[in-house]
DNA sequence: TTTGTTGCAAAACGTTTGCAGCCTC
DNA sequence: GAGGCTGCAAACGTTTTGCAACAAA
């Protein structure tokens, strides 16, 4: 699920973010970005604030108030998958999400699929304004189902191939 | 989204899961499924809790392993959406879940749509073996929307209309 | 100067756990 | 009878809150 985007890009967004609802600009709010957006997949809250406090000093608080702001400003998603905590991602301009969930274990895999985004993005809705949207595929991953020792009658078995 | 169930069809199912793993068949573990069972929509473990504490001596703890119990057994599902809590669904045999979710207020409105429901279906994956899905579009409800005095451009405005 | 924002620590909240006694099997 | 299950209360981990000091506008 590669990105582009430049900080300048995402600092530029945040900030219009800020004026718009007259916030403050502050160093504290440009460091939690800065880092968010230069983290690989998945991150939870403590992982995030261990990472800063070692080159900034923030606290907890700042950070869970600024990823707050992030997905007011569309730049963040949160998740709130089977766990204790919430999982969140970056989340330059409208994406979707699709994941493979293991119900046993837990794993969660990202795959895409074209035909799928695009028939629910074609949908509409009369009362209802659709941003972005994420599915869930909860089931057995190879490690926990026990019948797959490789299964073989796959009709199209596109996981991570069909991206972008 | 109704389904057509009854408590002995549910009560038998979940015996047979109780015995499968050899666990106990305890009066609390029955009330808490009928309990289930009798809500409509989502619920949370706390509300759950409350309406059984009326009139049946149960404790949280036994109320959470119960639910537990009852989503390895596939008869709940568990959601967990932005907000604290979790919520809970009776789930009678394998059914998928399509939410609209406001991310101003929060609400959650049910739809379905049974071209993305085959298409999903249809999918299948090398190493993954899908049991049920869900799926979430994140935007403005009706309510939240500013450029929503009602919408007129709608291509198939088929909310609540496709369930079977 | 004003007032939003910060760090800190305490509190809140949902959920999990430990344990003695109970009850299914 | 043995061991899984219960209720209870305490513990847990994440997230939120209150507040005085600080700093962006």
């Amino acid at each position: 699920m590669k990105e582009d985007f430049s900080l300048d890009v995402i600092f530029e967004q945040f900030t219009q973010y800020l004026e718009k609802n007259k916030l403050r600009k502050t160093p504290e709010r440009f460091a939690v970005i800065k880092k968010v957006f230069q983290t690989e997949g998945f991150f939870e809250i403590e992982q995030l604030y261990n990472a800063l406090k070692t080159d900034y000093r923030v606290s907890l608080a700042t950070v869970y108030n600024t990823i707050e702001h992030m997905i007011q400003a569309n730049l963040v998603i949160k998740h709130q998958f089977p766990g204790n905590s919430s999982k969140y991602e970056k989340h330059f301009n409208k994406q979707n999400h699709y994941y493979l969930i293991c119900t046993k274990c837990g794993s969660i895999k990202e795959f895409s699929d074209l035909k799928i985004k695009n028939l629910i993005k074609m949908k509409s809705f009369t009362t209802f304004e659709p941003g972005y949207h994420s599915l869930n595929l909860f089931g057995l991953c190879s490690k926990c189902n026990p019948k797959s020792k490789k299964k073989i009658n796959s009709i199209n078995a596109e996981t991570k191939k069909t991206t972008k």
